[in-house]
DNA sequence: ACGATTTGACCGTG
DNA sequence: CACGGTCAAATCGT
């Protein structure tokens, strides 16, 4: 039951969705910036708030330019982030091409082998089912090494950091050149939600002591104390101009409780944050409609998710999202 | 008893 | 073939 659509359609698609998951993540990062003064990223100016800002826009800009095919475009796209992030920030340095600076790649230079990158995320839908029959045992250490996958990375002073997921240790290797042993987390909920994070935690250095944790891919789970309350509703779900709002006072003000409540909780020591984003979306799932180019609502419930401390949720209700993203595709 | 962790085996990738 | 990512039986902790 093979279907073969276009690995373009596919491949667009998931970009979509991994872009709007990191600008969540620079979003969540954005407010760390405002809730803990001391927030570096990866030792450039991109821990400022203004920084994550032009990040934030960047990704976005970069998923309207997915939607619209025109990622390739260089021009455009140095075009429209400057121009956007001047207008937000007061003029800037804007988005970096994502090599310079280390942080963040975007995905208009990522992609550019993507086909060639076109590898299985371990664990898709199809690799599960495979595992549950007969070859199950003899698949044991089976996988696709993951390449490039949606990641970020940071360091901490502590290996234990809590970013408000359960995770389940599976693994440890001792790593060529290495004076630490790498371990593997999964998330708790990988079977029973099919929630496909991981996260691989390595101390780098002795002292003071840093523990490097990479995370890929993204949370599709639901476990963390009543996400929904979080999900901002202080805009007309029908209000599809505010889909993502950044920059809606009231609803920062209204939840401020929530806001920083849960930023006192995270963030309890210096947090040093080395973001690498290695952004190439990597996929050859082939069961998706071609309507599924627009973003399922699984995708937008994964979006959602993602981001359980984030201060700045989705204003949309989630039962409008489809029609929401419809019409952001056609305004586009 | 049950869930989490440990750890050696397994296996794909480069 | 070395390396690194994952599996799963054994073990540990509550």
């Amino acid at each position: 039951m093979e279907w073969s659509w276009p690995e373009s359609v596919l491949s667009n698609r998931e970009r979509v969705v991994e872009e709007l998951i990191q600008g969540r993540e620079l979003a969540s990062q954005l407010s760390k910036a405002f809730a803990n003064r001391s927030l570096v990223v990866n030792g450039d100016d991109g821990g400022s708030a203004e920084g994550i800002v032009n990040k934030i826009l960047g990704s976005f800009v970069n998923t309207l330019l997915i939607i619209n095919g025109k990622e390739s475009d260089q021009e455009f796209v140095s075009d429209q982030i400057q121009g956007n992030s001047s207008g937000v920030s007061g003029g800037s340095t804007g988005v970096s091409d994502g090599r310079r600076g280390g942080a963040y790649s975007s995905s208009w230079d990522a992609n550019h082998d993507h086909a060639a990158n076109i590898k299985s995320e371990d664990y898709n839908e199809e690799e599960i089912s495979c595992k549950s029959t007969s070859t199950f045992k003899d698949r044991r250490g089976s996988y696709k090494r993951r390449k490039a996958s949606h990641s970020w990375t940071t360091d901490t002073p502590a290996s234990n950091i809590d970013d408000s997921h359960a995770w389940r240790k599976y693994g440890q290797k001792v790593i060529h050149n290495a004076k630490h042993p790498r371990n593997y987390f999964r998330c708790t909920h990988k079977y029973n939600q099919a929630c496909k994070a991981i996260k691989q935690v390595q101390q780098v250095q002795d002292h003071p002591p840093v523990f490097r944790t990479t995370y890929y891919g993204t949370h599709t789970c639901r476990d963390y104390p009543k996400a929904s309350e979080l999900v901002l509703d202080c805009t007309s779900p029908r209000d599809s101009s505010k889909f993502i709002s950044f920059d809606n006072a009231n609803c920062l003000e209204n939840k401020q409780e929530h806001f920083t409540s849960f930023a006192s909780s995270s963030v309890k020591e210096e947090l040093i944050v080395k973001a690498t984003s290695d952004h190439t979306v990597t996929s050859h799932n082939n069961h998706s409609s071609p309507s599924d180019y627009l973003l399922s609502h699984d995708d937008l419930m994964a979006f959602d998710s993602f981001w359980p401390m984030s201060e700045f949720s989705s204003s949309i209700d989630q039962y409008d999202r489809d029609d929401v993203f419809l019409k952001m595709i056609a305004e586009s």
